[in-house]
DNA sequence: GGGTAGAATTGAAACGTTTCAAACTGTAGT
DNA sequence: ACTACAGTTTGAAACGTTTCAATTCTACCC
């Protein structure tokens, strides 16, 4: 049924390793040897079988990736940009999606074992990095992709997310709002409570100005809409006269819910400011402020990451790369 | 420094055969000795290779998805739907995107064939299906996505593209618009080609109104962009009183610059609908109408054709699944 | 106690590739 | 003529799994 280099050398009246050569160390084999091989191949229609080659190998071609939420097109780019830098490499990406759930990111991870994967990039959902560590142990460089990791243990590229935080509250605090509400959870995700935590310093800076914690389940634009409908059936006083949300899809829920279900404006009665600057944020019914990562630049680092840590003996330091945050300001927070 | 079969077997003084029944057919083997062989695999920390499993069963155990582009959420979307019920039945998909690049769509084709993919999902760029013909001789079940197939050709889930454009263009038609511009391409896209064919149906319809075919280069935002700079620049006789975009992500880009850099109401100067309904058409800075596709469902259909077709002998016919589009009503094309 | 059905276990073969030491060629130098 | 040597080619071994026919074991019945 299937075409094999043993057929192929056969047409070809060659030997196996000669045509193994040809595929892969074409200058060691004869130009006229080469022209006849080849013609077998195209002949037969012969394709190589990937996972025989994996097997010899003992390491697949692709690198594995595990995102939060693949629908957030903060990660796409991420995404986007591991991919570019991993084709040069003639590396495939093969991407996973956690969805924020510790099941399927674990089954990923088995999964991505079981492949013997080149290695692998990882947004991890909590802080145990044990499992990790045993994956590494096993042969696997791993870098952590959008979180920074602790001195000394893995290689990470990140953003800085308690700056961008305190950006965008002192953004908002500079405009004049003093009651500001943070929208964004589960808390137990590193880069929520540290976007918090920056926008809680920039707060403790100014004399009058409050911070009021709205945690939610997902950063998801539902869950945003739930919260804008809460909020806008406070009293004017119980209102906060800010938001910060913790990701873009939680502000455009937001904004939906204010703008077009209630009647609260954007500005006007709240500021608005959200965080990854996605495409989406320019265009929204109101465009919004936000905090703008280099998403597409975290991923192509992270494979350089990768790959000098798989090139080494695993005997560096694991580097740690550590990008600015942005703000941008947009009409949401003008006025 | 792997751990293989041949280790655990020999830790749980087995044989090599029985280990992989414990770990295919517990059924078969005494549960004593699955015990024993479990702590076994549990203290040296085994893991299957995927790589030689896939090496013996000729197949491996991922499906290969490729889409136009990613950074549309309608593919997004189609691949969460195809995830789930793959899912399902412990398959994997691969994502691939071919950026509506030929280049590209061959390269993960080449790649999917070498690793000989469980079947093959594929949004193709042009109507010359050779290259699929001959993928699917070699044993590997093909589904077409978005796209119907010709007829006794290959399975296939798509949305009704010529009875979406003229959902769209009678909806601009019934609005009283008369002057309708229709934006996209490249028109080679099948889908492109057949929304069109719709809208001038429904132009045809009705007396004194006419239809203008405005191409561009991709379905992308900035391409929209430069369109809507385009259109701004017109005189009010020249200029469209509708614009009918072949997907939302250009109707987002003509938004942007009719609404934000140029001095043209939406819809006051001109009506805009869109194309898939994506989520962050509801939040755009004019709400904006579009025509929705069941992107999960047409998602998880197509693997759903893709079993049946890899579980039969291949000797069925082809099925051919159509799914009827919907229009969805937004502030873009109210009064 | 002999026979047997059935359950449990074994171990070699096969999947298709790459690698690498060995064998083979032909050419040039002495 | 003989050696040295570089350029080619060869073919067996190895990668780690699953399968399956053959074998061993167990328990039961007559």
């Amino acid at each position: 049924m299937t075409v094999s280099v043993r057929d192929v050398a056969a047409a070809a009246s060659v030997s196996v390793g000669t045509v193994s050569n040809v595929l892969n160390h074409p200058d060691k084999v004869a130009p006229a040897t080469v022209e006849r091989v080849l013609s077998a191949i195209e002949e037969l229609g012969f394709v190589r079988n990937d996972a025989a080659r994996q097997l010899r190998a003992g390491r697949s071609r692709s690198i594995g990736l595990v995102v939060l939420d693949v629908r957030n097109p903060f990660f796409t780019e991420v995404a986007r940009g591991a991919e570019d830098r991993a084709a040069a490499e003639s590396l495939t990406v093969l991407l996973g999606n956690s969805g924020a759930n510790g099941t399927r990111e674990a089954a990923y991870l088995d999964l991505f074992e079981e492949q013997r994967v080149h290695g692998l990039l990882i947004t991890p959902l909590n802080e145990d990095l044990a499992r990790l560590e045993r994956l590494r142990r096993g042969g696997t460089p791993v870098v952590l992709v959008d979180r920074q990791a602790p001195p000394r243990s893995f290689s990470s590229v990140a953003v800085d997310d308690v700056a961008g935080g305190f950006l965008a509250a002192r953004h908002l605090l500079g405009r004049g709002r003093r009651r500001i509400a943070f929208v964004g959870g589960p808390l137990g995700i590193r880069q929520v409570s540290d976007r918090l935590e920056g926008a809680r310093r920039a707060v403790a800076e100014v004399a009058g100005a409050a911070i009021e914690v709205v945690p939610t389940g997902s950063l998801t634009v539902p869950e945003g809409c739930a919260v804008g409908e809460a909020l806008q059936e406070r009293s004017p006083a119980e209102r906060p006269d800010a938001v910060f949300a913790a990701n873009d899809l939680l502000a455009m829920g937001l904004l939906q819910a204010l703008m077009l279900r209630g009647r609260l404006r954007v500005p006007e009665d709240m500021a608005l400011i959200g965080y990854d600057d996605i495409d989406f944020a320019a265009t929204a019914i109101v465009p919004f402020s936000s905090i703008r990562q280099p998403a597409a630049l975290l991923g192509r680092t992270a494979v350089d990451l990768l790959l000098q840590e798989a090139s080494g003996q695993g005997t560096e330091e694991p580097r740690q790369v550590v990008f600015r945050p942005e703000l941008v300001e947009r009409a949401s927070t003008r006025a």
